[in-house]
RNA sequence: GCCGCCAUGGCGCAGUGGUAGCGCAGGGGCCUUUUAAGCCCAGGGUCGCAGGUUCGAAUCCUGCUGGCGGCACCA
């Protein structure tokens, strides 16, 4: 074991001092470990692309660049597999070029190198650079993590991510789908005169939306703040303010529990439509569905084929009478019955529920996660939809989720603009509140107040891009399609927070 | 927050009370057409941390830390 290098750390393995002595070795001689320019002529894809065809002939004189992954050395000739975003190239170095064959005695796998030659193929039919010159652009210190089989220590994975990365094409290829889908999310919206804004993520008020914040505070102004739960009140702001198709993609916050469908931050799509409806709000959300399946397809994905089709429209207390036989209309004039027969059929109930919200549990519990079809799901209680507007039957909101595979997807209404109304439905939450439901919505009056300048009928719809992700790419964890999913911080040791 | 499983060299793993091992990676050597190249040699470990039981602990017990999965909460 050596010796532990100043400023503390970990004590440095055989492989890590033999690489910094290497470093160190080559600076002695003149070559610069780190930092020397280079330009590539050609990707390594590009170039493995464009070597000739026979074996033996050669090819244009090319540039390239990119970390090597393996080494093999046979006395006077070596070869050096060399990859970059786009492939790979086999590099060949003869004992000849000295100059290069001298410098690779001194690289390492995961060493980031320039290579400058002609394309030839090898005798074994094996397309390559035939290497006249050798430049070092980044020596690694530190030996490359699953180098065969990728990283497959879920720990390592998530921590130290660009390992993960770095290891696995098909785990970058999961970003690039992702980043993708994101695009064409963005297109569709914009297609449709939609503009991308961006709200406050640090709000004194963390409306629009059922759940626990994250609490800040703002030391100049004195004040807490919570991050961001939706974005939907300052988004209907806008709405009064005289923009008419708005929409935000961005980071939103929920202090809750973690699993493989719940991170604490994860992106939300809102979008909103002055003169919108239900039927707009639909028509949209398939659109960007299918925007997202294609684009992701383009890139090798392959989406479930049900979202390619037309999503079927089936009213809530319609599923939930044919999933458990429980007939909440005809149960709604008797709360106290209906409560006890969904608690037979073995639903949690909060204490004093309401008939819609008893429906909803009913729903939530037994027969959303039993949906396996991409399903519009409407006529939500107007109860548990304290920011849509009513229906014709005054029980319901004009709402409706897109669930798929037992989960929801995509949330959407008929905003409610009536402030008399969005006042006593929102005061009616402060009270659940002070009554011990933190997950209530507080009351933000500002945002009233706003409505009571007059805000157009409006659609309104916000969808889990995580989730859109997820399900795009059939990734089975919320962690494959983040790039740095939260963790318990390390207090310290390898891979943590460390700050040294 | 609760329950279960896991933690052994840089990476992947074996080792269930008696001398810590294997493969890859790294070091030294041989090899001018290799494909996870091959062959020879020599290294590398406070067995996650802290206690306890025992003549003796990687192994058994307790606590802690971290991860994964499930439950709860939610999207």
């Amino acid at each position: 074991m050596s010796p532990a290098p100043p400023g503390g750390g970990e004590p440095l393995s055989e492989a890590l001092a033999d690489r910094r002595r290497k470093a160190l070795a080559l600076r002695e001689l003149g070559i610069p470990p780190w930092g020397v320019d280079f330009h590539p002529t050609h990707t390594c894809g590009q170039a493995n692309d464009q070597a000739p065809e026979e074996i033996g002939a050669h090819g244009d004189e090319v540039a390239v660049a990119g970390r090597l992954l393996r080494i093999r050395r046979s006395g006077g000739i070596a070869f050096a597999d060399c990859f970059d975003e786009s492939g790979r190239i086999q590099l060949l170095v003869s004992r000849e070029v000295y100059a290069a064959m001298s410098l690779l005695r001194e690289l390492d796998i995961g060493d980031i190198v320039g290579a400058k030659g002609r394309l030839m193929r090898s005798r074994s039919d094996q397309p390559s650079v035939q290497v006249q010159e050798l430049i070092l652009l980044a020596k690694s210190l530190r030996p490359p993590a699953g180098k065969h089989r990728g990283v497959v220590d879920p720990e390592l994975r998530y921590r130290r991510r660009y390992l993960d990365l770095l290891s696995d094409p098909q785990r970058r290829l999961i970003f690039k789908q992702r980043s993708a889908i994101v695009s064409a999310l963005r297109s569709v919206l914009e297609e449709r005169g939609y503009m991308e804004v961006e709200t406050p993520i640090l709000q004194p008020i963390p409306g629009g939306g059922d759940a626990r914040p994250f609490r800040s505070h703002h030391n100049a102004l004195d004040s807490d703040f919570f991050l961001r739960i939706a974005i939907e009140l300052y988004l209907k702001r806008l709405l009064v303010s005289g923009f008419e198709r708005v929409f935000e993609i961005g980071r939103t916050f929920r202090n809750e529990g973690l699993s493989p469908r719940h991170n604490p931050e994860f992106t939300l799509l809102e979008a909103y439509q002055a003169y919108g409806d239900l039927d707009s709000m639909m028509d949209l959300c398939q659109a960007m569905v299918q925007g997202a399946c294609s684009a992701a397809a383009s890139l090798g994905a392959e989406p479930p084929g049900e979202l390619m089709q037309q999503f079927a429209v089936t009213p809530m207390v319609q599923l939930v009478y044919q999933t458990t036989g429980f007939d909440a209309l005809e149960l709604w004039q008797a709360p106290g019955e209906m409560g006890v027969r969904a608690r037979e059929l073995g639903v949690q109930l909060p204490v004093d529920p309401g008939p819609g919200r008893i429906l909803f549990e009913v729903y939530d519990q037994l027969v959303e996660p039993t949906i396996r079809q991409p399903t519009f799901v409407v006529g939500h209680p107007a109860e548990v939809s304290p920011l849509a507007r009513r229906g014709d039957d005054p029980r319901f909101a004009k709402r409706f989720e897109l669930v798929v595979n037992g989960r929801e997807l995509a949330n959407a209404f008929s905003e409610l603009n009536d402030p008399l109304e969005q006042r006593e439905r929102l005061l009616e939450q402060a009270r659940r509140r002070q009554s011990g439901d933190e997950e209530a919505q507080p009351f933000d009056l500002d945002f009233v107040e706003a409505l009571e300048h007059g805000m157009p009928p409006a659609g309104g719809i916000g969808l889990g891009v995580d989730r859109l992700v997820m399900m795009v790419t059939g990734a089975a964890s919320i962690r494959d399609v983040l790039l740095f999913p939260t963790l318990r911080p390390q207090p310290e040791g390898d891979g943590g927070s460390r700050t040294l």
